[in-house]
DNA sequence: GCCGTTTTCGGCCCGACTGTTTTCAGTCG
């Protein structure tokens, strides 16, 4: 038990109870205190033996402490008891679909007693539901979509759930004597955006064939698996709580390299590999690179030895889905590409001045210890009225005070100036131009409205761009991986005009984002378009954690010289599309 | 359910949009 998973159970009963329609206040206050419960430094397991100290957090008060204490003893709370018994858990999924909320929810449930994704698809079939009210051909085929969505993405996890899986069962193997090293191969070690399952590689003596027998029981131990698949004598497989599927290999340090190479992939990368390994008279497997007249070793113990083997240079595992990386590697030619210390700055990120977290003072020296030469605070516009979006004069305002701290800083970090506003359903901007120009940088986005047809959709953006004050569109996409498709849109025609007008384009460095994919991103390099990776941060604890936009970065073969952060602060400034009119310096 | 009090109860981020209406309910951010 964690303070995420307590925030998690919260965060369910909070659904739960607009289901049950619950006071809508009240509600806030779990999702509140999940919020806390995520955000908070203090272990709420330790804290919950101290009343006191529970309550010195903000959004705990008398009630939430009593709640968390239930947690942390028995894993589970009153309130969420009862509800599940009313509702069962089943119900909770149907809050993830898009389009459907509790108040449909709980329609269902009264009239259909429809308490599943299952029951819900089998009831759109059979029409008993066309009778409800507010219930149209077009609402149901929306649910329905949306269905379908959601399915297509069960059974796969996000890329840094899966990396938080492998860091607790890293720390776990790693206690065991004999096992030096643990290494996660697979979709998670090329950088994929998520992961169908996970795949780690044991080296070290207590590895070796023969003696894998202890080791082999302590992975089949391990406290958090949901159920054991299969327990050999160098494999082991099981599925986490989560639904998770995790493979441990277990291998003798001198095949460490081609058993790395072998399940890091991808499938299409190492049929390339071994087809050339034939042409060359060796054979590659899990187990080695051999010859294949006396099936003497060639290399086996690292990757570079076994690329090298094959006259090719060692490659990044983002590179290997044989999009003609074999080519670039054996031709000495593969990219320079970009890593995380390349970048100098982020220019997309929130205050509490909306619904952010921290101050711009404490977001600079957060930026600092990144080692970030300048960042720019783009808070939300007024039609974000739910984050307390800034409207003309509060922007003017939060402008003065940016440039005060800009001040404060003395030179030691470059704080631009910005604003992140929303593109309305026609295209025109929620603030007004005069505004606007005032801004060192403006991020046009699209926060809503995903059910636009592709053309209308496109069609606002290409407007909204078209305002000289807009100098990068933020995430281009909507996408929000595993939860929701990307909106509709014809991102080869906003790639053009985007071009043509010098707007850059963002990427999204979130790992529940990332908004363009590595098709999306080596389109937009063909198409000339810039690039700006931005975090999108909250809080100081998001600031800096570019890592897994920079793999997605890397995937589509991107170098430094593609992306606009890895300028210098002038330089960064002078890259973007220049500014409509001229403005009185600052 | 939390918070801050003008201390024990009243206030608590709300605008844009769609599909269903014929004046609004539901969802999203």
């Amino acid at each position: 038990m964690d303070n995420l998973i307590m925030a998690r159970l919260l965060d369910q009963t909070a659904d739960l109870m607009e289901i049950d329609g619950s006071d809508s206040f009240r509600i806030r206050s779990y999702r509140r205190a999940a919020e806390a419960a995520e955000q908070t430094t203090v272990d709420l397991v330790a804290a919950s033996q101290d009343t006191a100290r529970l309550l010195e957090i903000p959004g705990i008060g008398k009630g939430m402490a009593a709640n968390l204490q239930a947690i942390a003893s028995s894993g589970t709370m009153p309130v969420r008891d009862e509800l599940l018994a009313k509702y069962g858990s089943s119900i909770l999924e149907l809050m993830k679909l898009p389009g459907l909320g509790p108040k449909t929810i709980a329609l269902f449930w009264s009239a259909a007693k429809i308490t599943s994704i299952d029951q819900l698809a089998a009831a759109i079939e059979s029409g008993t539901l066309s009778d409800l009210p507010r219930m149209g051909q077009k609402q149901l085929e929306k649910i329905k979509k949306g269905i379908d969505d959601y399915r297509r993405s069960a059974g796969r996890f996000r890329i840094d759930q899966a990396q938080e899986a492998a860091n607790r069962l890293e720390t776990y193997l790693l206690a065991f004597p004999g096992v030096e090293r643990v290494t996660p191969a697979g979709s998670l070690r090329r950088g994929r955006e998520t992961a169908g399952d996970l795949d780690l590689l044991l080296t070290g003596p207590a590895c070796a064939p023969q003696h894998t027998a202890a080791a082999v029981d302590y992975v089949a131990a391990y406290p958090g698996i949901h159920d054991l698949i299969v327990k050999g004598e160098n494999k082991v497989s099981f599925h986490l709580a989560d639904g998770m599927q995790v493979d441990v290999r277990l291998l003798p340090s001198e095949s460490y390299g081609a058993a790395l190479q072998y399940f890091t992939g991808s499938k299409a990368h190492n049929v390339t590999l071994r087809q050339r390994a034939l042409k060359m008279g060796y054979t590659l497997s899990e187990w080695a690179l051999a010859r294949l007249d006396d099936e003497s070793v060639v290399a086996a113990a690292t990757e570079e030895e076994i690329y090298s083997a094959l006259g090719m240079d060692w490659m990044p595992p983002e590179l290997r889905e044989s999009l003609g990386e074999i080519e670039a590697a054996a031709a000495h030619s593969l990219p320079h590409l970009i890593q995380e210390s390349d970048l100098r700055g982020d220019v997309h990120m929130h205050t509490h001045a909306t619904d952010g977290h921290n101050s711009i003072r404490e977001m600079a020296e957060a930026a600092l210890v990144v080692g970030y030469q300048f960042i720019a605070i783009t808070d939300h516009s007024k039609a974000l009225a739910m984050t307390n979006g800034l409207d003309e004069k509060r922007a003017l305002e939060h402008l003065k005070r940016i440039r005060e701290v800009n001040r404060e800083m003395e030179g030691r970090i470059r704080i631009f100036t910005g604003i992140e506003v929303d593109i309305l359903a026609d295209g025109a901007l929620d603030l007004d131009d005069e505004v606007l120009a005032q801004m060192d940088i403006v991020i046009a986005s699209v926060h809503s409205r995903f059910d636009q047809s592709r053309e209308e959709t496109t069609a606002r953006v290409l407007r909204a761009i078209e305002n000289p004050n807009v100098r990068i569109l933020g995430h281009p996409t909507g996408r929000l991986i595993l939860r929701r498709e990307p909106f509709a849109i014809d991102l080869g025609a906003v790639f053009r005009r985007a071009a043509e007008l010098g707007v850059a384009m963002e990427h999204n460095a979130a790992p529940e984002r990332l908004d363009l994919s590595d098709r999306d991103l080596r389109l937009a390099k063909e198409l000339g378009c810039k690039l700006v990776i931005n975090t999108d941060a909250h809080d100081i604890r998001t600031l800096g954690k570019m890592n897994y936009g920079i793999r997605q970065l890397r995937r589509a073969w991107l170098e430094p010289k593609d992306i606009l952060n890895t300028l210098g602060p002038d330089e960064f400034l002078a890259a973007l599309r220049p500014r409509a009119e001229a403005v009185a310096p600052r």
